[in-house]
DNA sequence: GAATATATATATCAATAAGATATATATAGC
DNA sequence: GCTATATATATCTTATTGATATATATATTC
């Protein structure tokens, strides 16, 4: 999926600022995409250029201005056609629509090479870090601007849901072999 | 973790070429790490200028040649070393060692401007490759050189397990909810 | 009280990596 | 005979990351 369809798809639901769209994709849903400032920013300036979004500067008090993005008419329309001819497409490409690249699961293949502690202390660290995802993902407290959009939408719910199946039942078995890996 | 110590870790477990660690990392490994050949074949050069490996060119019938990449004892040295320095520090990196995109999460996260079939399509074609690596994971036959370092060792089977237990689980949540998605 | 770290906000740039393409040969299927 | 796929390496353009720069305010630590 390009770049600009993951960034119209995110002002579907609001204009939002390129450090708000940065902000979405560090909270929960960095577990199904992510992309850095260096990408966002010129993506931004791109689609408007291309008339795909709108922009108003928004002075705020004792903090840097905002450029607050909206989608058009002219944007939903690309957006809506592009996803309908090519959600098939980019489902088949690479490795079925996924790319991983885990560090601890590689440190985990190579923890022959680790001190014991080492391990331990990677794997204790990694466990603290999901269970704090899962909490993320169950808070239903007041909105924040990082979690908004995963909720109040049956498309939300499911992720929401999927993921916290998917990280707990990991956890479990993390929890159950962990031994199995070590001296 | 730099790409250096993921083709020096991957051939800890014995000589291979570019072709083969590619090969390695397109099988159920993908589910971890994946590399390109732009990003493979440079990384062995520069490995062996930096003599981290040695390589045999390999005359082969009917076939092109193969370059056997070997670990130097240098290069065990560099890995080992790197490895226990470094683990901790990769671990913290981005979203706690994890980078992923989902093309898929994220057509579902747009589906609401997608049709009924086309939706059914992506969700039925995902579900049948999940069952695939499924299948591979589990699969216990004669070797093919794609699967063989996740065998044998603790590390492989407790990465086989773990990716086992995730996907199933993943599978069943799709299947008993996708229809709260729909219309 | 001063120094440091963190948060908000945008932008750019070097280094890295992906994806596409080129080259060459063999086999398998239609 | 034609097309697709598999083996194998290499290169090149484009895309992306990660680091850095800039600016200001607040919170935390010494």
């Amino acid at each position: 999926m390009q770049t600009e369809c993951i960034c119209l798809g995110l002002l579907t639901t609001g204009p939002k600022s390129g450090y708000e769209i940065k902000q979405f994709l560090s909270g929960p849903l960095n577990q199904i995409m992510s992309l850095s400032f260096g990408t966002i920013y010129p993506t931004l300036n791109k689609l408007l250029v291309d008339e795909l979004v709108s922009c108003k500067q928004k002075t705020q008090e004792k903090k840097p201005d905002k450029k607050i993005y909206s989608i058009t008419k002219k944007g939903e329309k690309w957006f809506k056609k592009s996803l309908m001819e090519n959600s098939v497409e980019w489902l088949r490409s690479g490795n079925y629509g996924d790319q991983v690249k885990s560090e601890f699961l590689m440190i985990i293949l190579f923890s022959e090479f680790l001190p014991k502690e080492t391990r331990e202390l990677v794997i204790n660290e990694r466990l603290l870090f999901a269970k704090q995802i899962l909490a993320l993902l169950q808070y239903d407290g007041p909105m924040t601007s990082t979690g908004a959009q995963l909720r109040n939408t049956p498309q939300g719910s499911f992720l929401r849901g999927l993921m916290t199946n998917i990280i707990s039942s990991g956890i479990t078995y993390i929890e159950q072999n962990r031994n199995k890996l070590g001296k």
